[in-house]
DNA sequence: GTGCCATAAATTGTCTACAATTTTTTATTA
DNA sequence: TAATAAAAAATTGTAGACAATTTATGGCAC
């Protein structure tokens, strides 16, 4: 008898296209916090089975970007204060481990992906592409994590990304002057450098400045309408 | 209009009975990884609907104790050496951040509680009730993300402590000397002094222990039969 | 007019039947 | 007999219908 292969992912799910979707909108501000989620509604739009939609809503709850209320329905998430603390603590555990390890672990290619993304960062926000430069600078600090080689660790990291994502809507009022590409370039010196300690330094220095660009100050949003999502 | 409190937690779901059975089956051996999970053999055994097991499934598929296979069906996870060893990375990065920063900002309240709970594992040891005794000493370590004040991270370590069950289930072929009450004294007393630096040490060596442990040999077991979970 | 209770509408939760896919069995042929 | 292919059985995926719960509405007493 052959034994099973295990490994392999079911990654095209269908219902993702949803999932990405609601991130989307959230990302790009046009669902705020509170927003309810209902399903019928969801599905029109779609024109999916509120089946799909519920699975879509389960994995966006998994994520911290909608939360569920039993017998209530779905609303995009409003993390507190102190949620958005705790994601940036986590953050800086995680990264400045991955970071770290990578500074033991790299290799000439590594640094060269690392130098091509921040080039690449660099073009986003000379042409003022704010879109991507968001883009980019959050799959930067996945890079790293990718590079660093510790798969469990990368897919926290993912979701800490969302959750940032979701915090920045919230709480970066002021003009968003984003993670600058000049502390990743320090970042990917130390790293060229094999120098751990440093890197770590940065990296925590880093988000310490993404965490110090909120306005930490309880404020709330109305929520949005949900035809903004038709286009 | 009263604004809706989105904090409540829906824990009281009913599909988590199943979730919780399955788990207890594999944590005591009786359902070997591999083993495929029949979705209507499940709901006739727990007498639920298909849709419910879903549910259940889903669940443990995030929380890496199941693997799905679309179009195939669900089976208890086989983690791999590599994915073994990166667990145990990860709560080494978790769990040394958790212990220092438990550190700085420890209570005469938390201290007892730990104390305690260190005497409750040593009872347990004693009495030779290894089903408390492993149960206890996966607590202890939850319990210090508890009091760390991290609601993420403990979250992180949950699910970490769940996988590592199932890995320890695969790989711990020897007398099970699971981590020792010893040690877990040691982390408390350098806790109660405030001194981080040696709790993170003291950490990171316990885990370090804790995957001495486990033969990482490649080595496979048949899947068992589903029906030991009638009893 | 305000508060309260009963009723109606809307929304979510769950179950059962059907469709799609995979696995097993059976038949056929070299 | 072994290999291949077609048919049958078994299993998972999906959708729609119904039940339970919550929210909104309207009437009634004070």
């Amino acid at each position: 008898m052959q034994r099973v292969n295990l490994v392999e992912q079911n990654a095209d799910a269908p219902q993702i296209e949803i999932y990405n979707r609601i991130w989307l909108s959230i990302a790009e501000r046009k669902l705020k916090p509170g927003t309810r989620l209902k399903e019928e509604q969801l599905a029109e739009i779609f024109s999916m089975s509120r089946a799909r939609v519920r699975q879509a809503l389960s994995a966006l709850e998994h994520d911290g970007l909608v939360t569920l209320v039993t017998n209530r329905g779905a609303f995009v998430s409003q993390p507190s204060i102190e949620e958005a603390r705790d994601i940036f603590f986590a953050r800086r555990t995680i990264e400045t481990q991955l970071v770290a390890r990578l500074c033991q672990v790299v290799t000439p290619a590594a640094i060269a992906r690392l130098e091509a993304h921040v080039v690449e960062e660099r073009e986003a926000r000379a042409a003022g592409d704010t879109q991507s430069t968001v883009r980019l600078s959050g799959a930067f600090h996945l890079l790293i994590g990718e590079l660093a080689g510790s798969p469990y660790l990368w897919d926290v990291l993912r979701d800490l990304l969302s959750r940032t994502a979701l915090i920045i809507v919230m709480y970066q009022t002021r003009s968003q002057t984003d993670c600058g590409p000049d502390e990743h370039a320090e970042i990917v010196e130390a790293i060229a450098k094999g120098d751990a300690d440093r890197a770590r330094h940065l990296m925590n220095h880093h988000i310490d400045h993404l965490e110090g660009q909120l306005d930490l100050e309880e404020e709330q949003q109305e929520p949005s309408d949900l035809r903004d999502l038709l286009t």
